[in-house]
DNA sequence: GGGTTGAATAATTTATTGATTGTTCAGAAT
DNA sequence: ATTCTGAACAATCAATAAATTATTCAACCC
């Protein structure tokens, strides 16, 4: 890491810090540089702007997010109807805590999705190559019964919506999010899987917690 | 319809016609009182509040919507599945138009929702209702397979959250949100319908537009 | 007395100002 | 030549005042 970047690297911590303690808006671009020892105009040597010191916490964020969630895919012995179970519940678990714990985290990433809207859409599409990757395995290994996958993917990934960033849509407690995802697991993976006999694959259980997911302390 | 009862409606109407042309905020009690002859303090005979003028307007678009869903529900001739997309694609294609077309709509029913939280959730609930009857009609023909009417209802209605209000969500086109619904039906269907054969059910094909299924002129 | 008014008041919104902050850039420092 | 500063300027925010609007209610009409 050569001199620049170590002095970006300041910068985003200094920012990161702030925005924690005292949020977005009421950050200065000359605490931050004052932070880091230097003066408010060179902030702009390493970042366009205010609103990019953000995007790139919150992709930074986001990222460790997703390889959090991600860690469930490595797990071994697992079916994938077991992976996809795991991966829903883990995001909806690690949304929530979030979200219910640092106030300041869903501010920032309002922000961040107002002025740069590119970036949610960049968020999805990285959450749903998990789910994608999931759907392949299941195919090849002949547990899953898909026609297109890029469709199935598409459609899981909108019915399950409501349990990332629950607080947006609702008031309801972790327990009824995780008792009502039960059961819309149970009719999607029902979809999924065909069974010779004509009966029906057994309802979700809920998942526990994954070993190894502790929640990251970065913002 | 006694003499009160008519004023009643004659105040919803004019401030209905304001509300549309000018937005909520922007229309006074005032003027709508003068739309009607008479002053603004009687107004209040009627309604408790301006706001409470608009949640009644919201009230009856909100039945006048359901309605237009639940027509869907008497067509005969169809199976349950049938009803079960029909119903949804409805949702999708008259909440997308009324967006689309008129964003005082928009306005109003934001407006309600954060003054009066207790509307969405009733109906939520009444679209709740119109998906029980279908599946519990498909789970007592044997058309559906199902545990807990009361959970898959449930699991339903989230599942298809992103196709009402798609807007809010997304800035799909309606032919890109329609192709999405078809896939994520495909799914929910093949999660209902257990084949005796071990086959899947077909996929679900882009219903029509229901004949008699007018947008409503109001608001 | 039930129904209505409109002036009085409380609550909100809008306009304005001044202060703060984000961003730029000419020039100083190295 | 490169890095950095800090004053200058533009954009935004906060505070306040002014105006408008929602709501109440004593007095008025039928």
């Amino acid at each position: 890491m050569n001199e620049s970047e170590i002095v970006r690297e300041q910068i985003i911590d200094a920012a990161k810090e702030r925005f924690r303690h005292y949020g977005y808006p009421k950050t200065t671009i000359a605490e931050v540089a004052g932070d880091c020892a230097m003066s408010s105009g060179n902030i702009y040597r390493f970042f366009k702007g205010k609103i990019d010191i953000a995007v790139e916490i919150a992709r930074r964020e986001a990222l460790t997010a997703i390889e959090t969630i991600e860690t469930v895919l490595e797990c071994p012995h697992r079916t994938s109807r077991q992976r996809l179970e795991e991966i829903v519940f883990a995001d909806l678990r690690y949304t929530f805590h979030l979200l219910e714990n640092r106030p300041k985290v869903l501010e920032l990433a309002q922000i961040v999705i107002r002025e740069r809207p590119q970036f949610q859409i960049e968020s999805f599409r990285r959450e749903r190559r998990a789910f994608q990757r999931i759907l392949r395995e299941g195919q090849v290994s002949g547990e899953f019964t898909i026609d297109s996958v890029a469709q199935m993917t598409i459609a899981i990934q909108a019915a399950t919506l409501k349990y990332r960033y629950a607080q947006l849509f609702t008031n309801q407690t972790l327990e009824e999010l995780e008792r009502e995802l039960t059961g819309l697991l149970t009719l999607i993976v029902r979809g999924l899987i065909v069974r010779k006999d004509g009966k029906l694959p057994p309802a979700t259980e809920t998942p526990g917690h994954i070993d190894g997911q502790k929640m990251p302390i970065g913002l």
